[in-house]
RNA sequence: GCGGACGUGGCGAAAUGGUAGACGCAAGGGACUUAAAAUCCCUCGGCCGAAAGGCUGUGCGGGUUCAAGUCCCGCCGUCCGCACCA
């Protein structure tokens, strides 16, 4: 048979479309089948696709693909996380509305994600702008609210006091608003928060239970949740003069055992005493800007230099009256953690120590390792941190000394406690869900603000409460602040005039249940609750890393409220989670410096040249596919030139799926030229014309005939293996050694009957094993070699475990734990006689002249590791 | 700053504590061709050697073990997250 050049472009929408028509990729919410759902997390339409989607959804289709093949009922649906900023910069930025910037933006990504060939249900698409759906997360924050899960509380925010809006952390740059370039200030709002705190314990301790979550996930949640036992204290106030202060200072510490190691307080520059000292000092007025000039983002805070000033006041030392501490107010105590105040204790804590040796604060080492001379015991610059807590003991410390840590601290918890001015407190990190945005593109919060009756929930009956359309981005700030009519109801409770709730959520509300909707997106209920028992959890969630923590944290909580108010009957929504790499590209830069784009460089011999300019290019490091280094790849352009089936193989080829992957042209020819070569193969197979006898086949001895049959089997049994762990990368490296085994197969002279028939064989399980992964060749090759249906219907290959089996091995002879020979054994052979025979062969002979074997290793079946001196 | 990960040939990588470098890319040599492309065959960590074989080698320094890329301790480098980016 003659073979033409497999052309993707159009053999690729040809079953694109087959695959449409047939609902080949639709899932029923009931069936015989076991369930299996698999999800990638869903993208923010931007508008295009960029090669991390491929990536993510290259790897969740084949898995997708690769279930369905075993008898799964498969669940694997796609929608658009679709409110947020970017829409809102588009307005301002290029006078779109950001409801039609959006909406095109899906129809032009959707697009995109079809001409990929992805096996999605696209009946169960939605994005989380549609009215239907942010409607039912409207009724659901009114449950939790209803259920005491919802609290209204002041927090803070970055203030652009130019452009009159608040700003998100990543618009702060510098210390300075994104647009404007003005200083930022902090502003105390009143907000809408989700309690996620009240189930610190349970979102920490359900942690155990996701086995099938990579460890650093859970132990990037468990650092978060920040799970701390300590002790909440008072200390007295005093002036200047040494007069006792009405206020006290309360502090959190999980080192009460330094306790005499205090040498100064430091109180946060929000903390209320500072307020009330700012009315006295303009120092501390100044102090407390330059805090809020540094935003509300903890990154920021905690990499400022360490700053404060005395405010004046002192605490008295609770075990020690000869010693008083003078409070600070410092730049690198958080208000939202534990009281906002701590005592400083330089000689054991880096932050502490970098500030008292900026403000000339005594140093005192009260924890030292044991048998240290304390009276000549001094600290550098580096803070000791005990780690072997059984090699050190307290000093300096009065009633302490020669204690442990752990005694110490239980010690003065005691005297503390008994003295009823301190109480031993777990403490946890993790802090209330603040959902409330100053931004038009969200979901409204479903609220009514009234004069008379306070905050009003809106009624059931009234939701959605649909954002307005008529609205401008001529001003900055929220414009549905600035839409009286959309403002301006009447009270649900006392029908007076009142005005709605013109925040609205955090986009992480939006993407904590859409996996839920999937299950029943046209229920009119949030959820169809036995659709989400039926289909829920997610048994395979594919997503960034960059998300292990919020996104997923959020979406863990969420579906215990959803549980509370009688939604769903489970708790935890991703059973199984991974976590890939990004997609990273070589960076290049002009002569004068500016990032040029990888399509503008061409490669001459060993030089890069600007094929613009003509000039000289400086090769970067290969970086993150980013718009502002242009180093970016345009999938659109790859699936055009090589097809959607080349870029999926060299997406899962090589990197393991978790690492970074490069993208390199070279990579995608490689991948390209074996597209062809399996096209060729195939295309030799199903011109022998031959159908397989099953019992000549199996009884055959010929040696080629059982050559190729052990690799086919070989294959089948590890590709499964792979991909069922999402070793994309392995399962790949499988499929190429099946095909290397078939083209020999292929070049012998005078094949036999028996031998045609492994080749088909091979051949037909070989398309079954990529199909997966690309899927339109494997149609066309399925439709080639003439086999029944579709070939994203066909059963995943069986192999025959007889075929794997090898009655000889060979076995890796080590002297001293190094290699001197290789030995062919019959499997099983007797340790004695394979002892004997190694001891024997010539290698090991030379080797071991003059020495004496002390002692003989043998790992059955592997190794025999002689060991002599 | 705090938290988390990663580091193996020219490159991407593989390796239940048991033969380091499977598989792929690039490179070099050869076959086919008028020529090129495509395809096919061979070589390919470093050093010594004609070969057999030997020495060395998984970021750096120690340790455990008959045996360490893998386990433990300490460094160095790179990347990610830090609560209003998604």
């Amino acid at each position: 048979m003659s073979t033409e050049r497999y052309n993707p472009r159009s053999v690729e929408t040809k079953w694109q479309k087959t695959w449409t028509e047939a609902g080949s990729f639709l899932a029923s919410n009931s069936s015989d089948k076991p369930k299996y759902y698999v999800l990638e997390m869903f993208p923010y339409p931007s508008g295009r696709i960029h090669m991390g989607h491929v990536r993510n959804y290259t790897m969740g289709d084949v898995i997708a693909r690769f279930r369905k093949a075993c008898g799964y009922n498969v669940l694997h649906p796609m929608g658009w996380d679709a409110f947020g900023m970017p829409a809102e910069n588009a307005a301002i930025e290029r006078k779109v509305h950001p409801k039609v910037w959006t909406y095109e933006n899906i129809a032009a990504m959707r697009d995109q994600l079809k001409s990929m060939g992805l096996a999605i249900d696209w009946s169960r698409e939605f994005a989380t702008c549609d009215p239907e759906y942010y409607g039912h997360e409207q009724r659901m924050f009114i449950e939790f609210y209803k259920a005491g899960l919802v609290e209204r509380k002041v927090s803070m925010v970055n203030w652009d006091p130019v452009d009159q809006t608040v700003l998100a952390n990543e618009q702060v740059i510098d210390g300075c608003g994104w647009r404007s370039g003005a200083p930022v200030e902090k502003r105390e709002l009143a907000q809408w928060f989700l309690k996620i705190s009240d189930m610190s314990e349970e979102l920490l301790s359900a942690l155990d239970t996701l086995t099938e979550w990579p460890e650093k996930v859970r132990l990037m949640q468990r650092n978060w949740i920040g799970k701390s036992e300590g002790l909440r204290f008072s200390f007295v106030l005093e002036d200047e003069a040494g007069n006792q202060l009405d206020d006290k200072l309360t502090v959190y510490t999980t080192r009460h055992d330094t306790i005499f190691g205090a040498t100064f307080c430091a109180i946060s520059a929000d903390h209320a005493l500072t307020r009330k000292a700012t009315a006295q000092s303009e120092v501390i007025r100044d102090f407390q800007k330059e805090c809020a000039a540094l935003g509300t983002s903890e990154e920021a805070i905690e990499r400022a230099e360490k700053k404060g000033v005395p405010l004046g006041i002192y605490a008295r030392h609770p075990f020690d009256e000869t010693k008083r501490l003078p409070v600070y107010a410092a730049n690198f105590v958080l208000i939202g953690y534990g009281e906002g105040a701590v005592f400083g204790c330089p000689a054991h804590d880096q932050r502490d120590l970098d500030f008292a040796r900026k403000y000339q604060l005594d140093v005192i080492p009260v924890v030292a390792p044991k048998g240290t001379d304390v009276s000549s015991f001094k600290v550098g610059n580096e803070a000791l941190l005990d780690k072997d807590t059984t090699a050190v003991q307290m000093v300096n410390s009065q009633f302490l000394d020669g204690m442990s840590v752990a005694d110490a601290k239980e010690v003065v918890a005691n005297r503390m406690t008994d003295a009823g001015i301190g109480e031993r407190k777990t403490n946890y990190r993790l802090r209330d869900w603040g959902v409330s945005r100053q931004r038009y593109w969200g979901c409204p919060i479903p609220f009514i603000h009234c004069d008379d009756c306070g905050v009003v929930d809106v009624p059931f009956n009234d939701l959605p409460v649909v954002l307005p359309e008529d609205i401008s981005f001529d001003k900055p700030g929220n414009p549905l602040e600035r839409h009286e009519q959309w403002k301006s109801v009447s009270c649900p409770k006392c029908k007076k005039p009142a005005r709605r709730e013109t925040d609205t959520f955090d986009t992480f509300i939006d993407s904590s249940w859409y996996f839920a909707r999937f299950c029943s997106p046209h229920s009119a209920q949030p959820v169809d609750t036995d659709a989400a028992s039926y289909w829920m959890p997610v048994d395979q969630y594919i997503g960034g890393i960059e998300h292990a923590i919020l996104h997923l944290l959020y979406s863990r909580f969420f579906v215990r409220a959803m549980k509370q108010v009688g939604h769903l009957k489970f708790d935890e929504p991703f059973k199984s989670l991974f976590t890939q790499g990004m997609v990273i590209h070589e960076t290049y830069r002009s002569t004068t410096g500016e990032w040029i784009v990888p399509a503008q460089v061409t490669r001459d011999t060993d030089k890069l040249i600007d094929t613009v300019t003509g000039e000289k290019v400086t090769l970067g490091p290969a970086e993150k596919m980013s718009k502002s280094k242009r180093n970016v790849i345009d999938p659109d352009d790859i699936i055009e030139q090589y097809g959607a089936d080349t870029a999926r193989w060299f997406m899962l080829s090589d990197t393991p799926p978790e690492r970074d992957i490069e993208w390199t042209e070279a990579g995608v020819v490689g991948a390209w030229r074996f597209v062809q070569r399996i096209w060729r193969l195939v295309g030799q197979v199903a011109g022998n014309n031959i159908s397989i006898d099953p019992v000549l086949l199996s009884s055959s001895n010929e040696a080629h005939v059982v050559e190729l049959r052990r690799s086919t089997h070989m294959a089948i049994a590890a590709v499964g293996d792979d991909i069922s762990n999402l070793r994309f990368n392995r399962a790949i490296a499988r499929v190429y050694e099946l095909v290397n085994a078939l083209a020999t197969s292929l070049s012998l002279d005078n094949s036999p009957d028996e031998l045609k028939m492994a080749q088909r064989e091979a051949a037909v399980s070989l398309v079954g094993l990529f199909a997966p992964m690309m899927p339109h060749l494997a149609e066309e090759c399925w439709q080639v070699l003439r086999c029944s249906g579709l070939a994203c219907d066909a059963d995943w290959p069986v192999h025959d475990e007889r075929l794997l089996i090898s009655d000889k091995i060979t076995l890796v002879v080590q002297i001293n734990g190094k290699k001197r020979a290789e030995m062919e054994f019959a499997k099983g052979a007797e340790r004695d006689a394979v002892e004997e025979a190694c001891l024997r062969h010539e290698n090991v002979v030379r080797s071991l002249d003059g020495l004496s074997v002390r002692k003989v290793i043998v790992v059955p079946d592997r190794l025999v590791n002689i060991v002599a001196g």
